[in-house]
DNA sequence: TTTCATAATGAATAAATATTCGGTTTTTCT
DNA sequence: AGAAAAACCGAATATTTATTCATTATGAAA
């Protein structure tokens, strides 16, 4: 019996890799898989995954993954090298780093794919952050602590 | 009794404007507009329409219209390569692109000279779009996507 | 106009998906 | 460790959505 993590790893390649159209469908692949679960449960996985059914320009339903979902992981409170501060601004978040960081910790940032960020651009030592409507400054700030921690190492 | 060309065009600008949850809902609306009709026939016309139920960051349901269903200008169907989605955030707009292809596409946006677009700025695989004050999202979205069909040839 | 084909639609139903409920396990906090 | 809280999950169910079936409208061709 695996674990949870091992199976919404799994449920993502599945839906990316291949045209699932259904729950059923998509369970069967699991259980061939070795995975035990019922259907309610997937729905909840896909829910977490945000992913859903859409349609195809041929009018086929299918399970798509969206780009912004990634596995989760836990924290503690380093901070990234380079990285000055962090503010707000309405509903923007801007980064100030050291001269010529900005490029770099930015795209560490785009590249983490939080859903919590919508975007962001750089200049020099600037980062200007777009957030997704719907999250708090305190959301922002973890998802952004976080990203930095992770690429520390 | 409208029609049902009004319709599907009522059906789309209502998923636009609004955030609709189900198809009931939707449905209600739609009566109070005029519009007879049965979920029946709803669920077919939002399949025409390529419309479907996604969820939100925030884990809300929500029915969205795809970008390519737009009714463009030119009806070509084809969405500009490198471009992977639009979504707002407060007053700004952010495209999100295939790496590298942010610069390109904005300033194709940038010298579109529409005016409902008062000016990008581009990252690696970010655009964030500044509209003019007074324009709906709605109109930011078709003049993007009759920019992006338009330079597509 | 009549005929034939096609599209549109609603009622009913099937199919698919989300959620509630209760029990269990896991995590967190002291 | 032990209590409290939170996460997890299946069974059953509620809800939502797609489709089938039958009927009526629409339109094109003879």
């Amino acid at each position: 019996m695996k674990n949870k993590t091992d199976r919404i790893k799994f449920i993502r390649q599945v839906c990316l890799e291949n045209n699932v159209s259904s729950q059923e469908e998509l369970l069967s692949i699991l259980k061939e898989n070795g995975f035990n679960l019922t259907q309610a449960t997937l729905s909840r996985d896909l829910k977490r995954l945000k992913i859903s059914k859409t349609l195809t320009p041929q009018g086929l339903y299918r399970y798509v993954v969206p780009l912004s979902t990634f596995p989760a992981s836990h924290s503690s409170e380093v901070k990234k090298i380079g990285v000055n501060s962090l503010e707000f601004s309405g509903h923007l978040a801007v980064i100030k780093t050291k001269s010529g960081y900005a490029g770099g910790i930015a795209s560490e940032i785009d590249s983490s794919s939080t859903s919590a960020i919508l975007g962001t651009v750089a200049g020099d030592d600037t980062i200007i952050i777009v957030p997704r409507e719907g999250f708090s400054r305190e959301e922002i700030t973890k998802s952004l602590t976080k990203i930095l921690e992770e690429s520390e190492h």
